[in-house]
RNA sequence: GGUGCCAUAGCUCAGUUGGUAGAGCAAAGUACUGAAAAUCCUUGUGUCCCUGGUUCGAUUCCCGGUGGCACCA
């Protein structure tokens, strides 16, 4: 009975305004599902709905949390969940909305079980990292696990780190905890996938990023400057920024650096979503 | 009007001592299980400006043309 809608498509497509329009059709709130607008510091960098917007529409999980967290999609899982739990006692239909791809996977079918690990461990392998390179940590995630090191691209040094924290922390091999089973959900779920035309899409994102500019997203960006070692600051539209205040190249370099950081962006959420068969389409007019 | 330089990928250019060509950027494609707005991987056929000549063979050399830039009048 229990109906889960998800509204998701690539950054700059149009999810907010059409989450909404949903949500009141169903007497909804919005759960958002967007790894960067959860924090409360970001605000202009991460298109965060308009103060408008969210007076409309009850929204959860939008500036809910802190940038010093450390926040994760496994948290998401469970946070969202039980959220959601909650609020079926008293709706039918649910709107979700969102652009992070693994959020929503980790909601609709789970993470497998994996430990906690210790952040300091991964604050070990990182300085490891930094100090012997990679090879290192690749032939010691070759020895404790073949089968994972096999899968993960030599070149690719973070999902290295993962593997091997929860190798060193469990004593097992990662590839162990990965199951491949989806978790059953007491709600049935539709995908709603947005798009638009490319170029239009890059249309807009260029549009918007000149907006952010326009709305304050340099001194925003100043302010998280003490913070930029933070995951959550590793953001489009802040990185940027950051190599601007540093002397590296003018400020219209860096406009340029996230109009075109964000266009590859929405590819690479395209491209995460083409492969989801539950996804429903649906292409969006051009705006009256 | 004269002289010189330039014309090669969407852009900026390199190059071929004559055997049909390659970098950077842009762009496109791909992977994805607790950093995911993250982190990785792959991809260059283009009338080499046009006509004619030399040559087995011309994008390359030569004549002429067209366009651009610079300098001289």
């Amino acid at each position: 009975m229990s109906e889960l809608l998800i509204v998701l498509g690539p950054t700059a497509v149009g999810k907010t305004d059409y989450s909404i329009d949903l949500a009141l059709k169903y007497g909804s709130p919005v759960i958002s599902c967007d790894s960067r607008q959860i924090f409360r510091e970001m605000r202009i960098g991460t298109a965060r709905p308009s103060d408008e917007q969210l007076a409309r529409v009850r929204h959860y999980f939008i500036a809910s949390h802190s940038i010093t967290d450390n926040y994760t999609a496994g948290r998401y899982e469970v946070e969202a969940l039980s959220l959601l739990e909650d609020l079926f006692k008293t709706h039918d239909t649910l709107v979700m909305a969102g652009g992070s791809g693994l959020y929503i996977d980790a909601l609709c079918n789970g993470l497998d079980d994996f430990p906690d690990t210790d952040p300091q461990l991964r604050a070990t392998l990182i300085e490891r990292l930094e100090k012997e390179g990679l090879a290192p940590l690749r032939h010691e995630l070759r020895r404790l696990d073949p089968v994972t090191a096999d899968r993960i691209d030599p070149a690719n040094r973070q999902r290295i780190v993962r593997a091997l924290e929860v190798c060193i922390a469990t004593g097992r091999p990662y590839s162990e905890f990965r199951s491949g089973t989806r978790k059953e959900r007491p709600f049935s779920i539709r995908k709603i996938g947005l798009t638009r035309p490319r170029e239009e899409l890059y249309a807009r994102i260029d549009a918007r990023v000149d907006q952010m500019m326009a709305e304050g997203l340099e001194e925003e960006a100043g302010r998280l400057l003490p913070y930029r070692n933070l995951s959550a600051l590793n953001t489009v539209g802040y990185r940027e920024l950051f190599g601007y205040f540093d002397g590296e190249y003018p400020l219209e370099e860096a406009v340029r650096l996230i109009k075109r950081n964000t266009r590859h962006y929405a590819k690479k959420q395209l491209t995460y979503w083409a492969r989801d068969p539950e996804i429903s389409w649906l292409t969006l007019p051009l705006r009256p």
